[in-house]
RNA sequence: GGCCCGUUCGUCUAGUGGUUAGGACAUCUGGUUUUCAUCCAGGCAACAGGAGUUCGAUUCUCCUACGGGCUACCA
């Protein structure tokens, strides 16, 4: 049984972005799920565009996400030899030749005249012109188109360089690639590139075109139209086995199922459908798949993704963890949900601060704060007693009090459980933010 | 314009020549909750349109509409 090879070819020429790491994700999978290998071939022919950065930033990407190449990096920019060596060979063998470069139909004049090749001409391939070219794409089907539709296209530019149609071919070949998954914009490629293996004799490969991705607002997804580099993503506190799953489950699928994580992706590929259409992009689902991966995690586990200074690992970081868990949905949410926990809040938002603190706050808060500070045993329960005592001595409703005091003590009204928070807190906390919160409603209330 | 490809709830999708067309996200309504979130229960919601083929089409064929791609000495 031969070897499925497949490969990855981005150009360096900006960011790897989400679309590029989905084909990506499918040229892997499709081998890994059969015990091929996968390359990846940085495309770097255009010397205008291409940028070392963007290279290193694409290996960065795909290291983050988990998606594992084999071999070594294939350049382009390495091989200029080798496609010069197969232009000739194409002259040789009468399927290209030398002409001026104009529209492709006058130069079609030139088809057989063995112009001398100068730093003026280019080299065209000569392109069947009856019948038609006809491939089994493994995701589209059977896809055919007249040849006469087809342009002898330039294999070699005024300077000497070889194109990207030629290059593909020419790597392919060396690289022995058995099937080649790349995204559906070059399904047209298609046909001009398997005229070029054939002038060769070599095996053409099996192709699969997968779908782009569509932006939210149901237009193509690229590099100029919003798209996010996958290191956004990462920067936006997404996991990557949350964005694989979702970017997996955008034009893939196995029945009802939603959840794959690495092991079930390479397992369970095959048996699987790739859909022809195009699909649309959807920040809440990539989120409800993070937030999903991110509950699976144990407290350490975590501690270790999360990554803040402040969560070192001891019991205090992994009590608040626990309690702020299910309020964080990415991992940037860890750190503004855990924020009070750590430091004592300076400013408050002052149109929250009219909302919740009336005429009779500082009174009820005072009360609230000697009746802490009297307790003895400082716990939750305790803590619930005290409130609920003062709130029912004082006869108003829960929210009076309680929404000033989660805001004293966190600066924000939306927190786990207040007689929790004073828990973990502490004492000495809870009285002393009550305090400077008392001072600065007290000024507030002078200030009206 | 030419050529290629596509079209099931708002979104991702399952599915079949005869189904109450299924699931997930979002949304809505309840429940839990001291707030927010989580969680639980339930609801709304789709076969683009038109002709055929057929006893019967969402499913097969053709046309139209719409969407996407390509049409470079870019990749």
């Amino acid at each position: 049984m031969s070897l499925v090879k497949t490969r990855f070819a981005p150009s360096p020429t900006g960011y790897l972005h989400i679309g590029g790491a989905r084909t990506a994700l499918f040229a892997w999978l499709y081998a890994k799920s059969q015990e091929g290998e996968c390359l990846l071939r940085i495309e770097d022919t255009d010397k205008e565009r291409s940028k070392d950065e963007y290279t290193r930033e694409i290996i960065e990407s795909f290291k983050w996400l988990g998606v594992e190449f084999d071999n070594k990096v294939v350049y382009q920019s390495n091989n200029a030899d080798r496609y010069k060596e197969v232009i000739d060979q194409l002259l040789e063998l009468g399927s290209a030749y030398v002409c001026n470069g104009e529209d492709p139909e006058t130069d079609k004049e030139y088809r057989d005249q063995n112009l001398p090749r100068d730093n003026k001409t280019v080299v065209r391939f000569k392109m069947p012109e009856e019948g038609t070219t006809v491939y089994a794409d493994i995701v589209k089907g059977q896809i055919e188109v007249a040849n006469e539709q087809l342009d002898d296209f330039i294999i070699e530019r005024s300077d000497g360089s070889a194109t990207y149609n030629l290059c593909v071919v020419v790597d392919d070949i060396d690289s022995n690639i058995s099937h080649v998954i790349r995204g559906d914009d070059h399904v047209n490629n298609t046909f001009k590139q398997i005229n070029v293996f054939k002038a060769l004799n070599k095996n053409v490969p099996i192709y699969g075109h997968v779908p782009m991705i569509l932006g939210e607002d149901g237009k193509r997804l690229s590099k100029r139209h919003g798209a996010l580099g996958v290191r956004e993503y990462a920067d936006l506190g997404i996991l990557p086995e949350a964005l694989k799953n979702y970017l997996l489950r955008l034009g893939w699928s196995l029945g009802d199922d939603e959840i794959f994580t690495g092991d079930d992706m390479k397992k369970n590929f095959q048996s699987g459908i790739l859909n022809k259409s195009p699909a649309t992009f959807s920040m809440d689902k990539l989120l409800w798949f993070n937030k999903y991966y991110l509950d699976q995690m144990s407290i350490d586990q975590l501690m270790k993704v999360v990554a803040l200074k402040d969560f070192d690992g001891g019991e205090y970081s992994k009590t608040v963890l626990e309690t702020i868990r299910d309020r964080c949905s990415t991992l940037n949410e860890f750190s503004t949900n855990s924020d009070y926990f750590f430091k004592d809040p300076k400013d408050y938002d002052p149109s929250l601060l009219t909302k919740h603190c009336k005429e009779h706050t500082f009174n009820h808060l005072s009360l609230l704060k000697e009746q802490l500070e009297a307790l003895e045993i400082w716990e939750q329960a305790h803590i619930k007693e005290v409130i609920d005592r003062v709130v029912s001595d004082l006869g108003i409703g829960f929210g009076k009090i309680g929404l000033p005091l989660r805001l004293a003590l966190t600066a924000t009204v939306n927190s786990p459980s207040i007689d929790l928070v004073c828990d973990i807190l502490g004492k000495e906390i809870t009285s002393r933010r009550l305090e400077s919160f008392l001072i600065k409603i007290k000024n507030l209330k002078t200030d009206q």
